[in-house]
DNA sequence: CCTACCGATCGGTAGG
DNA sequence: CCTACCGATCGGTAGG
């Protein structure tokens, strides 16, 4: 395993500067930023035009790179697909977790809670530069199968989140319906929102919230 | 314009039975039969691995055709595509009059003719070989603009059916939110089960629906 | 509706 | 990360 590596002594990669035209920052390869520009054109052109019909040339050209070189940060255009799912379903997770931490010794109420866990998740859908989800919502069956099944832990833990606030929900009466469809039509009910909301028009996130909040809980049930 | 037509005298198209091997059915064109057999076969596929994944290729083989003979039916594989959505919007759009219809000199109340609004769109793209609204839904983006915007008008007909309804529930006090996002966020929680609604496991479909009523409405405003 | 085919595009790679 | 390129596939067509 730990061989001792060679100092490359051929065409070492910093002297070749000379050749080519130079770039419009300090150098072309900065690893992780260039790696990370790759994940986030990918995540806007998959969401806007979908998997199949994106190329890599495309992919490259957004990054603002040749049409090969895609393929040096990443083994296939599977494994963009791949990667950008992975980041969405991980930042969603960390900003849902952060998102209910309640501060000093409070604690939310279970209809605090769902309100935290639709506005962030209607966040992470709708937000500026947010891709990442959607991708991973609509293009789930663009995945092969082997990394459909990986991803599908880091999407059961985030559902996790929303289980025991729905169930105390559906305890005290404020929510109706079995909590496990329920889980599925409420998220349903947001997911769908990528396809219609424009925040430059019509209802804004804060309203959507209202509303869906106003749609799945019933009123009539302990407080408020 | 009318030019009187020849009648053709070289290779008539009746005539050239002996080669190629025979079909399996009377005739290999029965017209409007075969052109049915490509779109149920394009709306297959086009739901299960999407619209830019799917070629015509596979779609000829799978309506038992050679790689080139959809293009004898349709103009190009986007016809195709468009000739499927707008199957699957004007079909839903009859099956919910048809269902909305009150026996006799009866009427249904508003919650009734919700829960028939829910069943009937929830049957339409849940039920066996209805894949046609499913893609409509899905693929709205591969869609050119101009065949999306022709199409506008029928999904506008079809949630114009819902407006009133939900309206009549909202002055009631059986749903709390808005109309207009009510009507948004109830098609989403519906038409996300496409994502994970399985025939042969989990809950069935009069089970979905009242899962979908119990959630959207309060019972505490007027009747039961 | 089939046969035979074209032109373009696309994912990916070698080699630097 | 670029250059130059390959092999395969794909939408579509001519001509019957």
């Amino acid at each position: 395993m730990n061989t001792v590596r060679a100092t490359p002594e051929i065409a070492p990669p910093i002297a070749k500067r000379p050749r080519g035209r130079p770039r419009k920052t300090v150098d072309a390869r900065d690893d992780g930023n260039r790696r990370q520009a790759l994940l986030a054109a990918a995540a806007h052109l998959f969401r806007r035009k979908g998997f199949a019909a994106t190329t890599t040339r495309d992919i490259a050209a957004a990054a603002d790179m040749q049409s090969g070189s895609p393929f040096y940060h990443f083994k296939s255009k599977d494994a963009l697909l791949y990667a950008v799912m992975e980041e969405g379903m991980h930042r969603a997770k960390e900003r849902q977790q952060a998102a209910l931490q309640a501060p000093e010794g409070s604690t939310f109420t279970p209809r605090e809670q769902l309100r935290i866990l639709v506005q962030v998740h209607l966040d992470v859908l709708l937000g500026p530069g947010n891709d990442f989800v959607p991708v991973m919502l609509y293009e789930a069956r663009s995945l092969a199968l082997r990394q459909r099944k990986q991803l599908a832990q880091l999407t059961t833990d985030y559902e996790a989140l929303w289980i025991p606030v729905l169930t105390a929900l559906h305890e005290a009466g404020q929510l109706r319906a079995p909590v496990k469809l329920a889980r599925l039509l409420i998220l349903g009910a947001l997911n769908w929102s990528v396809q219609w909301f424009d925040a430059k028009k019509g209802a804004s996130l804060p309203e959507l919230t209202d509303a869906a909040m106003a749609l799945f809980l019933k009123s009539c049930g302990t407080d408020q």
